[in-house]
DNA sequence: GGATCCTTCTTCTTCTTC
């Protein structure tokens, strides 16, 4: 077999100008002086019919059934360490990142009851006509210490967010300089602020009834454009920009907005994204975040109803319709399942870095 | 007036053929 394959090899190198020829778990790969690298089929199929070398009267039924010989091979000529040596020399010696192997938490938390044995219910209505309310967060009055949401989820990813989060600010360091990244991390922060300046007018007008149109630059006209047929579904706009606070859980944070979508009472979060985000899965911990806000909110005794649904508003700048992840009432008891595990990795490293600070003074 | 806080974003392999 193996002087087959070399017999195979020597004459495919002839046809196609092969440059180099490479076996990769039992594909044959051929880097061609005008093709990049492809697998024989591709190869085959560009070489044969079209391309005229002076190989072109060559049988080509002939080396089809060759190939198909060798593919048919693979797996009794492949071992795990011919596969580790393939894979070294086609991508390179493997190097470890620096990835703690720590397994997920699978412990029940102690406490689940926002959605479901929260004091309030959703028979409570608040007349839906009244204008939203704005609860402006003021850290000065009252002490409070309590760290925000957002915080709480930036100090506590994963190893694996972390670890791509840092390869990918590398490679933009890489591509943009330093000047260049801070500049664009900042753009995308005040495009980010500005578009949600614009929903909160826009919907502040509207529930008030005022004709005042909120100005919409044309920076954030493509955004207002994606979120227009999700803002078409919101009505009885009762919360916007609003501080919720957890007083037992010790938590604090900012809602976008509570509305009803669809019908459905929820806590709305608008985003703006420059990749499509087409399932929930690709908004990372935005779930997270939406599920401690109604947390926070069912516990606070400043709203008098309870939200048990979520709403994630992925905004597009082309002007694309925005992808709208609604949360059921399920789903958002297990994103809260998740914020205390979370929670409680927050409050452990800080006494801990409490208890460091501490002895270091000492 | 300055410092700090809450947000605003960023991640998941990448290519081919049909």
């Amino acid at each position: 077999m193996s002087y087959c394959f070399h017999a195979f090899c020597v004459t495919v190198a002839r046809m196609f100008l092969v440059k180099r020829v490479v076996c990769v778990r039992g594909i044959v790969w051929l880097q061609c002086t005008s093709l990049p690298l492809r697998n024989f089929s591709a190869c085959h199929r560009l070489g044969s019919p079209k391309r005229r070398s002076p190989y072109s009267s060559e049988d080509s039924e002939r080396y089809s059934s060759l190939v198909r010989s060798v593919a048919s091979c693979r797996v009794s000529s492949q071992t795990p360490e011919t596969l580790r040596a393939e894979d070294e020399l086609v991508y390179g010696r493997v190097v470890k990142a620096a990835m703690p192997s720590t397994k997920p938490q699978t412990r029940e938390p102690t406490r689940l009851h926002p959605f479901s044995l929260s004091q309030k219910t959703t028979d409570t209505q608040e007349p839906e006509s009244e204008p939203p309310v704005r609860i402006v967060l003021n850290r000065g009055q009252g002490g409070s210490s309590a760290p925000s949401v957002t915080r709480i989820l930036q100090q506590t990813l994963s190893p694996e967010q972390t670890f791509y989060l840092e390869r990918w600010k590398r490679r933009m360091i890489e591509e943009l300089g330093e000047d260049g990244f801070k500049e664009y991390s900042q753009k995308l922060f005040s495009q980010g602020k500005l578009f949600h300046s614009t929903v909160d007018a826009l919907l502040t007008s509207s529930a008030t009834g005022t004709d005042e149109h909120p100005l919409c630059l044309s920076e954030v006209q493509g955004y207002m454009e994606s979120i227009s047929h999700v803002l078409e579904d919101v009505s009885a706009v009762r919360a916007i920009e609003s501080t919720v606070k957890h007083d037992t859980l010790n938590y604090l944070g900012i809602v976008d907005c509570v509305a009803r979508y669809r019908g459905v009472l929820c806590v709305i979060d608008w985003k703006t994204s420059e990749k499509p985000k087409p399932f929930l899965s690709n908004t990372y911990d935005n779930p997270i975040q939406v599920a401690a806000y109604a947390g926070a909110l069912n516990d606070d005794g400043n709203y008098k109803y309870q939200v048990d649904h979520g709403l994630i508003v992925v905004a597009y700048k082309d002007g694309s319709p925005a992808h709208a992840h609604q949360l059921s009432s399920e789903l958002m008891l297990q994103y809260w399942k998740t914020w205390l595990l979370r929670l409680e990795k927050f409050t452990v490293q800080r006494s801990c870095d409490t208890s460091t600070a501490l002895s270091e003074k000492r």
